[in-house]
DNA sequence: CCAATTTTCTAATTATCATTAGAAAATTAC
DNA sequence: GTAATTTTCTAATGATAATTAGAAAATTGG
């Protein structure tokens, strides 16, 4: 055998890669099994020598998925150089967020963007990895808070839903190649930390007044 | 005839009702016509009565949706006072799209969350509508950039998507009762306008430290 | 109350789709 | 090269669900 992979191996993953694009794309109800095989290039029945099941399926993509991005977030923190601050090691977990989700990102677009309309039965297995990944981000910002960084009264639970809820809707409306994925890291951390106002607009007095940059 | 609405008309709101329900839950294509009838308490060929097709209820639910939000939002702007700072404007928009989507949100939250997986033609359609919403927003902010409020520095364009994805999101982890929309909407404006970071957060130079409330 | 009309129900019909069984093709090991 | 094994294909099967037609029930106007 020359090569690394057995072919099973290669015609797996070429499979799990057609199923994590078209129910992304498509939905998980709305995808047939005959879709998936097209983009496979198979045929419907020949899935099943590989997966027992749609769902089988299904619950392979969404694991991947989660495991992805958690894993990003995760070694970007790894990776801090000891002396980062804590604004620096914030915009690495959210560059890897959004690298993950939006530059190899079907398999945790799809985990992200399907959620809501899986069966029952895996949606439940599937949670306490989404908890776990949560927990990561919890403490991300936690210890950022507790370092000084972040302001002491504000609820850090609902400022890290409302971020994710930025960074994972991004999948509906990013175009590859129109907006950066850099540029939209900056745009995050420049609203989440700082703030757009301006100084009068801080102090709540501005009047209506034209001033064109 | 001692009602005002007809029989026909009521039935038609029950239906819709349930539709939205459902498509909200479950999705668009894993919603069948039998649980949208059981809802509406009805038989499923009776919704043909009402309805031309799945497709025209579905079409007709996601413009009930995205009509709400848009009149909600431009509302709150129109019952602004003449002396109102452009925080408060803004204030007002993030509240009206909130309470629209989580207070009596099954039509809203069902156009905003299925979009991306409804069949293509309806999608096309729905399309312009969706523009003409982010229309009024890039209003508002843009109003308040140029006020002086915000900002000349940063994209309006992405700030408005992340603001817009953050609001959306709520859909999935928002729980009545436990989470009350006013104090999200301060999240919200708080994040937005001022960031979450400390005096020392903003300079960059914290050291990590114990301070806690 | 009665006839016309509106609304709902019941029982097909048809299409689609996940899944399966067994045959064919490709690959591997010798 | 050939037999064994792995992988893929073809052609059912059975279930589910959208849709329809015509019968029943409810409602309305007189």
């Amino acid at each position: 055998m020359a090569t690394e992979q057995s072919k099973s191996d290669i015609s797996r993953t070429r499979i799990l890669d057609a199923a994590a694009k078209t129910f992304r794309q498509k939905g998980y109800a709305a995808t047939t099994l005959n879709e998936i095989a097209k983009v496979a290039d198979m045929q419907a029945g020949s899935l099943y020598y590989h997966f027992n099941s749609k769902d089988e399926l299904l619950e392979e993509v969404l694991d991947i998925g989660i495991n992805r991005v958690h894993e990003a977030v995760e070694e970007s923190q790894e990776n801090m150089p000891a002396g980062a601050s804590q604004r620096e090691r914030i915009r690495a977990a959210v560059d890897a967020h959004l690298t993950t989700l939006l530059k190899h990102g079907d398999y945790t677009s799809a985990s992200i963007s399907i959620f809501a309309q899986i069966p029952e039965e895996i949606r439940q297995r599937q949670i306490p990895k989404r908890d776990a990944f949560s927990a990561l981000w919890r403490r991300i910002l936690g210890r950022a808070q507790k370092a000084g960084a972040l302001r002491n009264d504000v609820n850090l639970s609902m400022v890290r839903l409302l971020l994710l809820g930025a960074l994972n809707w991004s999948v509906e409306w990013h175009k590859p190649g129109k907006t950066s994925i850099h540029a939209m890291t900056e745009h995050v951390c420049l609203m989440l930390l700082d703030g757009i106002s301006t100084e009068e607009g801080i102090r709540g007095a501005e009047v209506e007044r034209e001033e064109v940059a």
